[in-house]
DNA sequence: CCGGCGATGCTAGTTTCTTAGCATAGTGCT
DNA sequence: AGCACTATGCTAAGAAACTAGCATCGCCGG
């Protein structure tokens, strides 16, 4: 796991994990083609080692190249990342950042999507409360 | 505005935006306490100007101290961050990225806030589908 | 009036990040 | 088996970020 000790990334080495995360795994070679006005092949690889070093990547062999992929499953990364951005911007509401995206988002929402938001939070009140 | 060709912030810049995105409107010293572990007044200031150089904060004048404040609204910016953590973690899809939030603090969100966000979603579906 | 306090501007050193080049090893094809 | 190709590991240097100290200015109180 990652160190305690790493309280975060570098830039390049966040914008690696993103890279990463987006595309589930990924070679060195497909890191460096999602990179924009990317620096050399060598570079990433590098990146990717220090990153391995520090407990966020492992890689796996597959025949002659490595794949990398993140340590923390995407279900905890992404929801870390929700919380901050929540704690950052809407002062801890969850519900705040829930109407934000629905306010960005208007129109790509589909309607099915919308009725399955709908019973999602039906069931939520239905809960506990 | 913020440079077109100010790609991303280092990890202590991004780490001073927020704190001052947290807090609003903030000073110096009040950035300072927000740190963990913090570096040395000088060293925040310096890297407050450093911000507003790249045009990230400007500040005002009060009485004999600066007030620091993101020159992006927060809005715009957590539209932002938010559009980020959808694209790398969601597939770009708003909707799953609601479901997670709803799923990570099911237990805290109150009976208003869930019916508030249903209200929300009722219109969304009116409009235009 | 003058001394102290609290603020800013500036500058320079150190650390960390970022980058690329070079040497080497394994794979597969002919 | 040998050759070309594509990997990786390592190392080192240049750039950027981070940090702190010192000098200066303005204001308030004694």
């Amino acid at each position: 796991m990652p160190r305690p000790s790493t309280p975060s990334m570098s830039r390049r080495e966040r914008q690696i994990m993103d890279i990463v995360y987006r595309l589930k795994r990924a070679t060195a070679l497909e890191v460096q083609a999602e990179i924009p006005d990317p620096p050399s092949y060598s570079t990433v690889r590098a990146l990717l080692r220090v990153l391995e070093g520090k407990g966020h990547l492992r890689h796996e062999q597959d025949g002659p190249r490595y794949v990398f992929v993140p340590m923390v499953p995407k279900e905890r990364a992404s929801a870390n990342a929700l919380e901050q951005v929540v704690r950052t911007f809407f002062d801890g509401s969850t519900s705040q950042a829930m109407a934000a995206l629905l306010d960005a988002d208007d129109r790509s929402l589909s309607k099915t999507e919308l009725d399955r938001l709908a019973k999602l939070i039906a069931d939520a009140r239905k809960e506990g409360r």
